[in-house]
DNA sequence: GCCAACGTTGGC
DNA sequence: GCCAACGTTGGC
C-alpha cells in the first residue's frame, strides 16, 4: 500500500467551513467542477489521508483545521439533480463526468492560520496555495509542508 | 466591489 | 486546432 498523501482542499465557510464538519462529523466534497481537482480525487486519494481545511473567500483566508479521507472515490450525485446548482447534463449515471470522496472531521486549529502567515513563514515558499491566482480546489501538500501548518495550528 | 488569472466554450 | 469571449475564483 501506497504511503498517505497530503492535501489542502478549500471551501467558503459561509456555504461550509470547519465548524459545519465539526457538527457533522463528516460530508461529501461533492460539487467539484474541474478536471484536475476531479482527477486528484478519483486517482490519488485513499482512505486516510490527511487533509488541511482551507477557507476561502474568507476573512482573512487561511487553514481552518484538519479533515481526513473516509471513503474512496465515488459519483458526484449532484451532478444528477436539475435542481442542484452544480448539476451537470453531460454527467448520466452510467457514465458519470464528476466524481467526490468523504471526509471526517479530525481537529479545529486552535487558531486559524492565516494565508499571511503561511506566505511569511520561510518554508512554505513552493506551497501551491501561495502561488498568484492558484484558483484549483484541492491541491497536493508536501508532508513536511503539512507538519509545518499543523504545528502552526496548535499554537495559541 | 474590483479585477487578474485561469479554465471552458464555441465559432471558424 | 486556434483563440477570443465568457464565466468563475478568490485575494484584496
Amino acid at each position: 500500500m501506497a504511503s498517505a498523501r497530503y492535501w489542502l482542499m478549500k471551501s467558503e465557510p459561509e456555504s461550509y467551513s470547519i465548524d459545519d464538519l465539526k457538527r457533522d462529523g463528516k460530508t461529501h466534497w461533492d460539487g467539484v467542477r474541474n478536471y484536475q481537482a476531479r482527477n486528484f480525487m478519483r486517482d490519488d486519494m485513499q482512505v486516510g489521508d490527511l487533509v488541511l481545511f482551507y477557507h476561502s473567500n474568507a476573512e482573512p483566508p487561511g487553514v481552518a483545521g484538519i479533515a481526513q479521507v473516509s471513503k474512496k472515490a465515488y459519483p458526484d450525485f449532484s451532478a444528477f439533480d436539475p435542481k442542484d446548482k452544480h448539476y451537470d447534463p453531460k454527467s448520466s449515471k452510467a457514465n458519470p463526468t464528476w466524481m467526490m470522496v468523504d471526509l471526517e472531521f479530525v481537529e479545529k486549529f486552535l487558531r486559524l492560520v492565516s494565508l499571511q502567515e503561511l506566505r511569511d513563514h520561510p518554508k512554505l515558499g513552493t506551497l501551491l496555495v501561495l502561488k498568484r491566482a492558484q484558483r484549483l480546489s484541492i491541491q497536493p501538500v508536501e508532508k513536511a509542508h503539512f507538519e509545518i501548518i499543523r504545528k502552526m495550528g496548535k499554537k495559541g
